[in-house]
DNA sequence: AAGAGCATCTGCGTCTGTGCAGATATCAAC
DNA sequence: GTTGATATCTGCACAGACGCAGATGCTCTT
């Protein structure tokens, strides 16, 4: 604690500010709406699942996944698998090389590879460690978002 | 370079992933969309700013900047300041304890300080200095997203 | 093989967000 | 003080996304 810089706090709120800033604006340079986007973060933290776990895993009716899947389908970000085990079950997998996603956050890519770059070995394992943490922690912080906001309010 | 970890873009891209899956995650149950969502890290980022230069930023037309500072005051996330200087412009400042973003996101803020608790002061300095930097770098990436997806597409 | 239950899909109505164009208030120049 | 330009706001209409409820196809039990 004490060893945290004096404006840890806005810093922190700063680089929390400017990476969702720009997920949201590679999503929306490539038409991809809120809940698209939220859709395809879902499928990329916890993998393939069916369209009924994505409706629970975003909140929405399953009427209303099944149209999202048809967006995601239709702009190629993901893609229908039917279950062999289960054939009323369809899974969706995330396509991992849609149209221009990559092109999109290339930038970003790039600019974050060269700051990493002039890190130290250790200072990189430092920061790998963190990110490995930190998605660990955010991923459990929706849930309890998700849980706290699904059960009681609409 | 080569002292990154096999898998540091697996585990790169999962911490974008739940980061910005957080981010909106914590905007929806605050009842915020996308748009407003994407204009409160704006006016995070770069400070209070015209109604115009709002929407300069965020690729609305002035009438939906209006709409969207509606929605924002109205829920308590801005506030409208008229410039002494020029009575016909409107700042518009970011509110920082809006009604229930801090608690939404209180628990992220609380495991993320765990984490960083968990580093030696040097650690810490490294991961801070880095999250300066990718900062500066996200927040460049997404100006230029906006400019070439800006400029000729709509 | 028949019936009950489950997963996903489709039709329809509603609500929110956005663009467009004109209106209003203010500033700058003369 | 008047005129032209600028910044923001408002009326209207459209498109997209969502919920609801019924339909379809599949699985499991009997």
């Amino acid at each position: 604690m004490r060893s945290m810089p004096e404006d840890a706090h806005e810093v922190y709120r700063r680089y929390l500010s400017a990476v969702v800033l720009h997920g949201q604006a590679s999503a929306a340079a490539v038409g991809l709406g809120a809940t698209d986007l939220y859709a395809i973060n879902v499928l990329q933290l916890s993998g393939p699942m069916t369209s009924g776990l994505l409706a629970a895993h975003t909140g929405l009716t399953t009427g209303a996944t099944t149209r999202l899947i048809d967006r995601l389908e239709r702009a190629g970000h993901v893609r229908r698998v039917p279950d062999p085990a289960d054939r009323r079950k369809v899974v969706i997998e995330h396509v991992l090389r849609p149209i221009g996603v990559d092109e999109a956050v290339d930038p970003a890519r790039r600019k974050v590879g060269e700051i990493l770059a002039g890190y130290s070995p250790d200072e990189v394992a430092t920061l790998f460690d963190y990110f490995r943490r930190a998605a660990r922690a955010y991923q459990e912080a929706t849930e309890e978002l998700r849980t706290s906001t699904g059960d009681d309010d609409g």
